[in-house]
DNA sequence: TTGTATGCGTTATCAA
DNA sequence: TTGATAACGCATACAA
């Protein structure tokens, strides 16, 4: 059984095709009769007609498709995959909201094609943890015709919009949540060398002070200089992991950026950040992609934290 | 800068649009000149040509995309958002390998649309953790004009291949690990009922023994039942949780049906599925979109376990 | 209030 | 070896 197209319709409503897309499509310059739009919308519904959404899009140039590329990491941990679940899930549940339908893909290796982005004709694109190096290759060539988030990234083209937890007001309520400023800081490893840097500098802290997590060695030499000093970890997966093997003897306070507090036992302090505030940067990407405006550029938007 | 189409190629090169749709899309049963196969292609690349695929899906009636549908948990439990991480993007990067690119939608709510399906004409689909209710009223309208693939989820109708764990050489292979066969199961709860009654079935354990994970409350008397006894945990964040819960003292192996062993403490005896063994069932879908070839229906793909 | 006709960018058939 | 053209299904300017 072959799919219904317009055309069916038309048919077998005994109209012409005009109408039954006006109808479909509830066109307000057009004024329709009571009689034929309902005779057509019940043709429509006995059918079971759906639009061809290919068809819809190479007439107006619009798909109703958005992207979320996901950049894996550079260096893989056990929880690479786990990072950003929840920040997927939210982006697919929002943008569903608005009538849009999500293409995921992962983007692996160094010199990834960003064709799909173009061939499939995507009206906006959401791109996590990127690194700088891998993404001038995708600016040089696909340009700027649609609107493009970058997650967890520090790029420095302004024409992108940056969405980040903020880390500035966290690191002042960690402090106070700990009694007093942190003695050292450890932190997943992002793939944007840039992101990091600012978050170390944000942290307030000296380099020595600082540990970009790489291995469980690295990470166990870099504690014992800290033994009953109070610090802090960003991310839960990575605090989990030093929860388990070094017990919990450590004074440590979490920076979910992952938005998964859950994993972590009960006990342990932790700041997390909202998932509600991705509502208004998907709202923000629709407003992008229906009046094409793109002069509020390289904006900010910062995840807020509650505790 | 508008986007190059074959049309703006044709004119640059001099050449009909009929001739660079052949020499782009490598036509065996056309024969072409080197040299203009050369000019062509080179223009191509100037104008950083990349092909619309909703005027090529419009034409081929084939779109290359394949949809994942994510159902979510009915009784949604902290861990929810991760138990198929894994999964998902196995998927879409095996996928991926084979030119297809991924829709993503979580599935929500008791009357779920799969218009998606039919108006991006998806070439096929993945169904996970599906429940038979809210399943049956796809069958009845898009029906099976493409390759339905059904992950841990038991469906009556024949049409659909089915990929879930092989739980039976599992239990088998965990009481060896045990010592001896477990006195009872608890196990995560899977959206679909006859799932549940399948695996309960493969336990070999009466009804009483068996807890199926809804709340805390219950799961702590119903493991008070059964301390210092031998048991079996399906899913390896609700075994982290009672791990956590109520430390080591229960002797339990765990069987990781989201494929991540990593987070569990070292010491818990588990047992994982092979990720891999999505390879074949990707192979086998695509196969299905080619040779349009449903004859080989209602196959059962178990994942295989490794400890 | 409804219908006719064109074009979106491809692919593929047929002719040259 | 190459080119003209129809068709895929839809939306819409313009006619009626």
């Amino acid at each position: 059984m072959k799919k219904a197209t317009i055309k069916d319709i038309a048919k077998a409503a005994g109209v012409s095709i005009a109408t039954v897309s006006y109808i479909l499509n509830d066109v307000k310059t057009q004024s329709i009769s009571d009689e034929t739009r309902m005779k057509v919308l019940k043709i429509a519904q006995q059918l079971h007609y759906v639009t061809n959404r290919s068809a819809r899009s190479l007439k107006l140039q619009k798909t109703g498709l958005i992207g979320i590329l996901l950049f894996r990491d550079l260096v893989s941990q056990p929880w690479s995959d786990l990072k950003y679940v929840k920040t997927l899930y939210t982006l697919e549940r929002l943008c569903g909201e608005l009538g849009y339908h999500v293409i995921f893909m992962q983007v692996d290796g160094d010199a990834p094609s960003y064709d799909m982005i173009r061939e499939r004709n995507l009206d906006g694109v959401f791109l996590i943890n990127v690194d700088q190096e891998r993404f001038s290759t995708v600016s040089r060539f696909f340009g700027f015709g649609i609107p493009v988030f970058v997650i967890d990234s520090w790029i420095e083209d302004t024409l992108f919009h940056k969405v980040l937890p903020d880390f500035e007001s966290s690191f002042r309520i960690a402090g106070t949540l700990l009694g007093s400023a942190p003695d050292f800081l450890v932190m997943d490893a992002y793939n944007n060398a840039e992101f990091v840097d600012t978050i170390k500098q944000l942290s307030g802290l000296d380099e020595e002070r600082i540990h970009r997590y790489e291995s469980k060695e690295g990470l166990d030499d870099f504690l014992n200089k800290f033994t009953d000093r109070k610090g802090l970890v960003i991310n839960e997966f990575l605090a989990n992991e030093i929860v388990r093997t070094r017990g919990t003897q450590d004074r440590i306070a979490v920076l979910c950026t992952s938005h998964c507090p859950d994993i972590l036992p009960a006990h342990v302090v932790n700041l997390s950040y909202e998932l509600n505030d991705y509502k208004p940067v998907v709202g923000m990407m629709n407003g992008n992609i229906q009046d094409a405006d793109y002069s509020n550029h390289n904006k900010f938007i910062y995840l807020s934290v509650t505790s």
